[in-house]
DNA sequence: TCTCAAACTGTTAGTGACTACCAGGACGGT
DNA sequence: ACCGTCCTGGTAGTCACTAACAGTTTGAGA
């Protein structure tokens, strides 16, 4: 609830010219108890509960596809899951809705911009955790942080372009032709 | 001069625990001119003069060449030529005790991180604009992005790595690793 | 050598994010 | 009725950062 009357002030008078008092005093509850929810300003935006999930999908998909393929894949269907299954006809799908007011704050916001950057670098590392386990070959982690953080920022640049466009050309297709575009590889 | 007092604080004491008054007053200045000179506190450790001339060389590179590898080759060669040529012996370079004090307060400051990735998308917009001129082409455009977003990511994981190790294994060979290692491609 | 404008520096007072620290109120079980 | 736990609110303070004003230094041209 917090984080919804968060994101309508955000949007309607911009995220700078917002302080949380404003916010605290819109959802009827104290300063407070807004830090005690959102430990930061920032986190009553991109606070996502499907981020942490992204590391066990990746672990799941079969080991004996290319790093690249196998974390690429796991966006576009994880993203496929977030976000229902299609683009069909006008549907009021809030899921999306709020997805895209989140990313047009991001790009506009610097601060809202790095500290988004900055979890991806966190799912990076939950990603690279989850593949790798506990073998020590150095060599191995090298070539999954690769593949992982070349993978989010394809990803990134899609959420970019899904967002300059407003949401028209269907998220998972997006991302499949910029890991396309990255690696000249089917991503179908 | 102010930055190299904060750097040393910073290393000293900690990013977090050092305050803009105390760099000032131990540079022997006042706080307003700390601010004068470097607009937020990151900027202290973050400001690189190297960074804005990465776009020109991409540029300059012949441009029948491959998006990944026009981007790529330039970021391996603007560092070699930021660094000194190569990495013989115990050359005391200053210019590689700064860039790894840097990266070092990077990895584990969050702030820092943060700034520190928005700033390289910042770059990537440079590097776009660079080769893009003019041209309305939104395909390219996107192909563009995709690239400069993924060479980018790929060198990021070659400095982290290049900071874990102490600056050992010289870093315009990790970067051309890291390019290799993402595109199954010559890098050399 | 003098002059004047521009650039640099310092002081003060403020805003706003964020953090202790402490104090009540709302429950659920014994 | 009793008690521990969780959620909430208030207060005071730190710190990054800004705005507005005033004094000083510098340097280029007359």
């Amino acid at each position: 609830m917090i984080q919804s009357h968060a994101m309508r002030l955000f949007t309607d008078h911009g995220y700078d010219a917002t302080t949380v008092n404003h916010v605290a005093k819109s959802a009827g509850v104290s300063t407070m108890t807004v830090y005690r929810h959102f430990p930061t300003k920032e986190d009553l935006v991109l606070y996502d509960r499907y981020d942490p999930l992204i590391a066990a999908q990746v672990a799941a998909r079969p080991p004996d596809e290319p790093l690249v393929r196998r974390i690429g894949q796991t966006l576009v269907e994880a993203t496929r899951l977030a976000l229902g299954p299609t683009d069909s006809g006008p549907s009021p799908s809030p899921e999306k809705d709020l997805l895209l007011a989140r990313l047009r704050l991001m790009i506009n916001t610097p601060a809202l911009r790095a500290h988004h950057l900055d979890s991806q670098f966190a799912t990076q590392k939950a990603i690279v955790d989850a593949l790798l386990g506990d073998t020590p070959d150095p060599d191995l982690e090298f070539q999954t942080w690769v593949a992982a953080s070349t993978c989010l920022a394809a990803m990134h640049v899609a959420l970019m372009k899904w967002a300059q466009e407003d949401g028209h050309p269907d998220l998972p297709t997006l991302i499949t032709q910029a890991l396309t575009a990255a690696f000249n590889e089917d991503f179908n």
